[in-house]
RNA sequence: GCGGAUGUAGUUUAAUGGUAGAACCUCAGCCUUCCAAGCUGACUACGUGGGUUCGAUUCCCAUCAUCCGCUCCA
């Protein structure tokens, strides 16, 4: 069988009706994906099995919809202002990158590269020839500020007084209301907090498809916890979405946990599951123990206490957080790939099916009729049934064989048939996409029968 | 952002300094009817912008995009 490259995917993706390129007819643009009419079922309904799992199904978890232009001095609080513009500049010799700061003080620490401008540093680079610390040349490109935050404005006049950023993670959302949905949902620790919802990232980077974006969904939950307990809730929750992954259908030998080594200033613990991707190993989650630094950064910023009085030991404190991310739009494209299958028939050709977990399929079912004698009042009847319950799709064109094999390419679960014994007998033929076995039932049993297999 | 490769219908591709041929797909008709049958017909393409030229899909330049490898991803 043939092995399913990401040009391959992105193919079967634009010709089946799952993700398209953005802004395709003008040329696109880069790192942009629009979802089509079966990707953005697949993506909703990800969206619904995230919200089941890791709201509706546990204890103490509320999901906001927090708004993605936050005040700017939340980016302050959060570090992104600074740690997200950094000042770089690359070696022309060995094609490095490196932070012109970091240069400047490894070269030498009492020329105090904090207190430079971006100007400054650069004359000083020219000035000291100082080293490529890979190389040892000193011949560089220009300094470029990589601020990976979007800007706009707000308001008519650009100026920097109203400057404000489209959120490049959506954690803050659920920060800044922390106090706002411990009081009115009484909440008491540990409890959580979850969003679903875009961020923005201003990454000039490769795109492997949908896996990095400039523009992507991300489905977060943070759980405010006292600390000494963070460790084993941060361990119960790497276990927690992996098992998620799995319930969607992923086969676990292509996951992996994957520890962080090099830890980011927040961070007390670090964990991502990754997917083998045709390109390999990427992350479709993380898990980090943030400690308590997010909540104490704003308390400092904003001057309002982020405590929370613990109701049995009447102790105050600012509470440790878990942050458990997982990227909407990186899981969609693991799970198409996961479930993209090839198969061998008895005839010798190959089909292929899109072995989706049948809560995930765009249509739940396809109502066939066998050839023309069968089209008109009694299919449409039972289209017209089953639509109102959950998403069917009617097809009457070209061979039976031929609509089976179109269902089995987006992954719907069902063909349900239409022929003599339906106008007879009131029966349809159920055909089973994984198993292609069929069975035949009372075209009033087919809803209940189908539901029971669409559950997640 | 760096290096390499590539851009012709929805997909896979052919040919050509005188604007393009096919297969699959899709749609319609005939025929058939439970796993991509057959026949007939129809629709649809030279990524974009410049340059050279009487004339450019073809040659050159730029740009945009995709893929592969780096880099980046607090």
């Amino acid at each position: 069988m043939e092995e399913l490259t990401m040009e391959k995917l992105v193919n079967y993706c634009k010709q089946y009706g799952f993700i398209f390129q953005g802004s395709e007819i003008y040329g696109g643009l880069a790192n942009t994906w629009d979802y089509g009419p079966l990707g953005s079922r697949i993506k909703n309904a990800i969206k619904d099995t995230w919200r089941k799992r890791f709201i509706q199904e546990r204890k103490n978890a509320y999901e906001i919809d927090a708004a993605i232009l936050m005040h700017p001095r939340v980016w302050e609080a959060s570090g992104h202002v600074d740690s997200f513009s950094d000042p770089l500049i690359d070696c022309k010799n060995c094609k490095t990158r490196h932070r012109v700061d970091n240069l400047i003080d490894e070269f030498d620490p009492t020329a105090k590269a904090d207190g430079m401008t971006n100007e400054e540093m650069c004359e000083y680079i020219k000035e000291h020839k100082v080293p490529c610390p890979k190389c040892g040349k000193s011949d560089f490109t220009g300094l470029r500020q990589f601020n990976l935050m979007f800007e706009t404005h707000r308001g008519v006049v650009e100026d920097g007084k109203n400057k404000v950023y489209l959120r490049p993670e959506n954690a803050q959302g659920e920060y800044v209301n922390f106090l706002n949905v411990q009081r009115t949902m009484r909440a008491k620790i540990p409890f959580s907090i979850g969003q679903v919802g875009k961020a923005f990232r201003n990454e000039i980077t490769p795109g492997n498809f949908t896996f990095r974006t400039i523009e992507f969904e991300q489905m977060e939950y943070q759980t405010f916890c006292k600390e000494g307990t963070d460790s084993e809730l941060y361990a119960y929750f790497k276990d927690y979405a992996k098992k998620y992954f799995m319930d969607l259908g992923i086969s676990e030998e292509k996951l992996r946990f994957h520890d962080h080594e090099k830890l980011a200033f927040y961070a007390k613990e670090a964990c991502d599951i990754e997917y083998k991707f045709s390109f390999g190993w990427g992350e479709i989650n993380g898990t980090h123990n943030r400690t308590n630094y997010d909540l104490s950064r704003h308390q400092e910023y904003s001057s309002v206490k982020q405590e929370y009085l613990d109701p049995d030991t009447n102790e105050k404190y600012i509470p440790y957080i878990i942050e458990s991310t997982v990227g909407c739009d990186r899981l969609v494209l693991a799970v198409l790939d996961n479930a993209y299958t090839q198969e061998k028939l008895e005839n010798g050709e190959i089909r292929e099916v899109m072995k989706l977990h049948p809560y995930l399929a765009p249509y739940k079912a396809a109502i066939l009729p066998l050839n023309k004698k069968y089209h008109g009042e009694k299919a449409e009847e039972i289209y017209d049934k089953l639509k109102g319950i959950f998403p069917v799709v009617y097809d009457e064109t070209a061979s039976i064989g031929k609509r089976y094999r179109r269902q089995d390419a987006i992954g719907t679960p069902f063909c349900i048939t239409i022929d003599d014994e339906t106008l007879n007998n009131n029966t349809v033929t159920v055909r089973d996409r994984d198993t292609m076995e069929q069975i035949i039932l009372n075209i009033d049993e087919v809803e209940t029968y189908i539901e029971k297999h669409i559950k997640f």
